[in-house]
RNA sequence: GGGCGGUUAGCUCAGCGGUAGAGCACCGGCCUUACACGCCGGCUGUCGCAGGUUCGAGUCCUGCACCGCCCA
């Protein structure tokens, strides 16, 4: 307990409680409770690697109110944070901050340092080193969320901290990627893969996005390979016109139904191709007859497969034309000698260059009818690249998805979902699935696949030949770590083996998080406490990757729902009603916004976002916040000011504002089990702003003096004190506590939850209700009367009063009313229609 | 093109079958010994458009328009 201060103000609060609360362990889990008893809660993991802006602060408050609420009734909550500092976005900034690239091939330098600022050409340095640098990087933003985390007030267990390129999060992923391999749920594949050509890896589907982009259709004349017919074609990609296999039309096409079977040939290069029939292909669409190549998009890659076309593939990985050797087997051609000279002026160049080339070629050759015509269309891209996507055919791993759609689409069904309509998202996403995920990529700071391949005597590799670790050696590096019975000199040697070069998608780690931090086959008691956990809070932008993803893994690996119900937050908007944007977030930064408004403030902002709503970035609303956690301060001394006499609470008065004040703790509570916080924080609000303005303002006259009277209000106000601080505390969880620590033992978030038996009731519920609604009605039309006169508080009047309120009930509020008002002397009519005040002002010598 | 959500006072939003609400902003007033970072009062709406169901519709149904997001 501590003194009342004078003037109590919000400033140092963060600072003062953040402390505080870790040095008594305020938050921390306690793992003997029962699983009944546990609430769990699946943090997501921010990308470390990027900045926290106003969104991350609205969503993470949203859980940690819950997280609160949950531990005030009684819940013993698991609340771990994590840090997402595995993959691309950790990579790309250490390049740039540090001025360097990883180069595989470079053998590692235990002596490194990096450049104390980036140099003007990127340092090439060896894996490992590389890897170093991420981790140095990452460490020092992990430190910084944490403060932001703290300052902001979230009630997490911060010994429970995980990242997801920790040993932990390895460890899982290799044992469930071990595991899948075992039940046959994962695989590799050499087949056509979504391929940035700028990152020079492989992509997933959840990884895509469309991007509109100007574009040209090309009309091309393909002879016919006998006789003088042919057929023309349009195409906005003519630089795949080398990797042509065959061309398709729709088979109830009439115009090319004669063709269906026999050859054309390409021009340039003179490769006969077929011409087949497919239903895909749509007769609308240009001319209605289209030049598959390997591969332009993901149809080719649909009929290259159905119709079981061989490969030619021209592109490489880094975004160039190969080489290739025309006339050579698969390489077939009517005039190898011009394919080549004129595949010559294409190989080596990026794709546009090459684009721009075959254009002036095919010109020239008057294959090419009339001039390219613009067009937009939408391209894939990978969601964090910059140059459209390609398919190249490459050797990847791939976790099984399509056998499991039904079950998946169950699986969402089970799971609750806040708000409802979130779920469609889900199925949405599911129903247009068109292939298993491929988990593998060709980066470097990432969790590796453990993996090994027996070198054949002739010094290839043999993908079949794996050799795989124990669990119990996990994690590995198959870079650095020997396979059993093998030694460190036999890599990449003749009779030896080689790792598996890539890591896993970033997905492929965080979709474990409930796994990894629930402790799945390291600690069976922790486990069997907290798993399935009961909440998983995220935004509706991640629902195809993270959410998608965790229902995945924990279907296949624990046949359950990872998790009781998924809270959906919604974006942050700014005033253009435009999802705010990292460099607009980052304008005000996080830190910024807490220091300027106080936490409780920006809290009271995002507390007001309901589930699953998009909300604008507004500063006013902070103000607003910043002003009830004011109000609360000075309402609470006032209320403390005054604890004696205390008594029972007999007056109607006060037994009415109990009574409004009971109805509140029921319907926040409502709300609060139902996730909506946002109508529970709205009930209270009012409530406390009706409690200061008009009952304390009624009752304070009375509640200075003496006698039962007096202790009935003394009573009634502290009562209802204690209950809405407790009802505010999730919500402004500083100023809160900074209230309770005047009067109260121990801190308000490990108080219980109010209930109706906090409140002293007693007596007839009806007349208490219109003793409140009877004084209210009274006190608003004196008020009304007082401002249309221009008389302010201070002046004494002389009141004429009609209410409806009956006699015995008037008689019940009348002093409460007439002191309260600062009415001299009253002539009241009870039982009227309707409630009308007229006011004159008593004048010294009247 | 398919799906989901939204459209209510100048702004931000609540209300989702029974006489249009809150806060902010704005205007007017008040030093009232908890708070001037305060208090009191006032102004503001064809509840996107068109049909329908109902005694009664921001609220339910159908269509349309516009905005946002997801997926093609």
């Amino acid at each position: 307990m501590s003194q009342i201060p004078e003037k109590p103000a919000l400033e140092g609060l963060e600072e003062k409680w953040k402390s505080r609360w870790e040095a008594e362990g305020t938050y921390r889990f306690d793992r003997t409770a029962p699983r009944e008893q546990v609430y769990s809660i699946d943090t997501p993991p921010p990308t470390v690697s990027g900045s926290l802006h106003v969104g991350h602060v609205f969503s993470y408050t949203h859980t940690d109110i819950v997280a609160r609420y949950q531990r005030m009734r009684g819940r013993v909550v698991f609340y771990p944070m994590g840090w997402d500092d595995n993959g691309l976005p950790t990579e790309r900034r250490v390049q740039n901050y540090y001025g360097v690239r990883c180069d595989p091939s470079m053998p590692y330098d235990p002596a490194f340092e990096p450049p104390a600022k980036p140099g003007k050409q990127a340092l090439s340095i060896s894996r490992p080193n590389f890897v170093e640098l991420c981790e140095r990087l990452t460490a020092e933003d992990e430190r910084a969320f944490e403060r932001l985390w703290r300052h902001l007030g979230l009630s997490v267990d911060w010994t429970l901290t995980y990242t997801t390129i920790g040993p932990d999060a390895q460890r899982v992923s290799q044992r469930s990627f071990l595991r899948l391999l075992q039940r046959d749920q994962a695989y590799q594949l050499e087949a056509p893969t979504l391929w940035d050509v700028d990152f020079r890896t492989a992509v997933a589907q959840a990884e895509l996005e469309d991007r509109e982009m100007p574009g040209a259709y090309h009309r091309l004349r393909f002879p016919a390979v006998e006789g003088d017919g042919g057929v023309e074609i349009d195409t906005t990609r003519p630089e795949l016109l080398p990797a042509c296999v065959a061309l398709v039309a729709h088979p109830d096409d009439e115009r090319y139904r004669p063709l269906f079977g026999k050859k054309v040939r390409t021009p340039l290069f003179a490769v006969p191709v077929p011409v087949l029939p497919h239903r895909l292909a749509d007769p609308e669409k240009g001319t209605g007859i289209a030049m598959i190549c390997t591969f332009g998009d993901v149809t080719d890659v649909v009929w290259w497969r159905e119709l079981s076309l061989p490969v030619r593939a021209i592109v490489a990985p880094n975004g160039t034309l190969r080489q290739v050797n025309w006339g050579s087997e698969g390489w077939e051609s009517l005039d190898p000698e011009a394919a080549a000279r004129h595949y010559g002026e294409l190989a080596g160049l990026s794709i546009t260059r090459a684009r721009t080339r075959i254009v002036e070629l095919l010109r020239e050759s008057g294959a090419l009818i009339g001039e390219p015509r613009p067009i937009t269309h939408h391209v894939k891209f990978f969601e964090k690249g910059d140059r459209p996507l390609e398919i190249i055919t490459s050797r990847q791993w791939f976790i099984r998805t399509m056998p499991f759609k039904e079950a998946l689409l169950e699986r969402g069904r089970q799971l609750r979902w806040i708000p409802a309509h979130m779920v469609s998202r889900f199925e949405n996403w599911v129903n247009g699935l068109n292939g298993d995920w491929c988990v593998s990529r060709q980066r470097f700071f990432g969790v590796p696949f453990p993996v090994w391949y027996k070198v054949r005597e002739d010094g290839t590799v043999d993908y079949n030949a794996r050799l795989l670790p124990d669990e119990s050696r996990l994690p590995i590096d198959p870079s650095t770590d020997v396979p059993d019975g093998y030694t460190a000199d036999q890599r990449g040697q003749p009779g030896g083996f080689v790792g598996d070069p890539d890591v896993m998608d970033t997905w492929a780690t965080s979709s474990l998080t409930p796994l990894i931090v629930c402790g799945w086959e390291r600690d069976a008691d922790l486990f069997g406490r907290t798993y399935p956990m009961d909440l998983r809070p995220q935004a509706h932008d991640i629902i195809r990757t993270w959410l998608f993803s965790t229902v995945l893994r924990s279907h296949l690996e624990t046949d359950a729902l990872p998790w009781k119900h998924a809270a959906i937050s919604g974006w942050v908007l700014d005033p253009d009603r435009k999802k705010m944007s990292k460099s607009k977030g980052n304008v005000v930064t996080p830190m910024a916004l807490l220091e300027e408004h106080g936490s409780d403030a920006v809290r009271y902002w995002a507390a007001r976002g309901g589930p699953g709503v998009d909300t604008a970035f507004e500063p006013g609303q902070m103000k607003v916040g910043r002003r009830l956690a004011i109000k609360l301060l000075n309402a609470s001394r006032f209320v403390l000011q005054r604890q004696e006499p205390a008594g029972e609470v007999t007056v109607a008065l006060d037994r009415g504002m109990l009574q409004r004040l009971q109805r509140v703790v029921d319907s926040a509570t409502r709300h609060l089990d139902g996730y909506d916080y946002a109508a529970a924080l709205r009930e209270v609000e009012d409530f406390f702003w009706w409690f200061c303005d008009d009952y304390i303002e009624l009752v304070k006259r009375r509640r200075a003096g003496e006698g039962p009277d007096a202790a009935s209000a003394v009573s009634a106000a502290t009562a209802a004190l204690s209950v809405i601080l407790r009802l505010f505390a999730p919500f402004l969880p500083f100023v809160t506590e900074e209230v309770w620590s005047w009067w109260r033992q121990g801190s308000v978030h490990r108080a219980a939850w109010p209930t109706a038996a906090d409140l002293p009731l007693t007596g007839s519920t009806a007349e208490a209700d219109a003793a409140v609604e009877a004084a209210s009605e009274a006190t608003a039309a004196i008020r009304q009367a007082r401002s249309a006169h221009k008389l302010g508080f201070g002046v004494p009047v002389r009141l004429t009063l009609a209410t409806p309120a009956d006699e015995a009930t008037w008689r019940l509020v009348e002093a409460d009313v007439l002191r309260g008002n600062n009415v001299a002397e009253a002539s009241v009519q009870w039982g009227a229609a309707g409630v009308s005040a007229e006011i004159v002002p008593v004048t010294a010598d009247a």
